[in-house]
DNA sequence: TGCGATTTGTTTCTTATGAAACTAATATCG
DNA sequence: CGATATTAGTTTCATAAGAAACAAATCGCA
């Protein structure tokens, strides 16, 4: 039987998009096994520890336009995060809509374990991997991401940057 | 403020999982709006298609072999070919707990004008690229893949190449 | 002022997800 | 042969997801 009637056939192999899903999400599955199970802790908590670890205390609003998750997602996030009391969050008096979050001690003690162990996954991933290869990467990264964008304005659309994944 | 306690904060931005797992769902989320709405097709119905068109009638396990989709989600989503009529099945007479899969004409039809758009999507996405870091791309997700392979078998893990995207 | 528009964050509703249990058919091995 | 293990595919169950509606606070401008 002939593959296919059409003209090009699309070899999902070789699609890139197709590609860079896949890989994008065997590396995620590998890295969140390695803090999940220990702190119990999901994907989109363990991001917004990231942020906060990063760049000091913030809104829900401005993790989400960092960690490029839904609102809802985060909102959710924050909710098990301060159950479990990782996370503080107090009353902007300036703008009584606003709820500042900070981690507590307990959760920069999830943060402080959590680094290490990513960073040097992320390191035992690229060993052995060219420089220039990983720069191409950067470039190629860059690249989609302008490309996407320039789509995305052509097509009126807005798709915000809904995501999966580490 | 000081930004974090921790000696090597984490830069998300600079986290190449991270990094992958933003562009990979923005791509993917710009190919499926080429054609979910369009088409009213899910993204593992999609691929679906996307198998049975390159490499001819197969059954459920092996789509799910070929995409690294769940079987679960293979299940499902072929339930929803077959009531769409994109989709019909025979009992294979040699073993009679397989199903085989092919495209109706109907099927065929939606495949046939999606490869199109899918390819020339990918085809803008990459214009102006560099083709050597479009190879360095391809280095990368094969050592990538690799490397996450390894340290799965060392971690005593069987991660399927559960997924998302595209 | 004051009232409609906007912004922040949560909740509701529907659907998607995957682990585990399950059914049915086949393979294996005593 | 026949009991047990294995395989193909589906269903159940609990959780996660996002769109849209929502509540509360603030903004903006007549």
């Amino acid at each position: 039987m002939v593959p296919s009637l059409n003209e090009t056939p699309l070899n999902l192999e070789r699609f890139m998009p197709y590609r860079l899903s896949v890989l994008s999400n065997r590396v995620s599955a590998l890295i969140a096994k390695l803090y999940s199970d220990q702190f119990s802790l999901t994907i989109p908590e363990w991001r917004i520890l990231a942020v906060l670890g990063r760049y000091g205390e913030m809104t829900a609003t401005e993790v989400a336009g960092r960690t490029a998750m839904d609102k809802v997602r985060v909102s959710r996030a924050i909710a098990r995060l301060l159950e479990a009391e990782r996370l503080a969050r107090r009353v902007d008096p300036h703008d009584r809509r606003r709820l500042t979050l900070e981690m507590t001690e307990t959760g920069r003690a999830v943060y402080d374990q959590i680094v290490p162990l990513a960073l040097s996954a992320e390191k035992r991933l690229l060993a052995s991997l060219p420089a220039a290869d990983l720069a191409a990467f950067e470039r190629l990264a860059t690249h989609l991401n302008a490309a996407v964008a320039a789509f995305e304005a052509e097509l009126g659309v807005v798709l915000d940057g809904a995501d999966e994944g580490v």
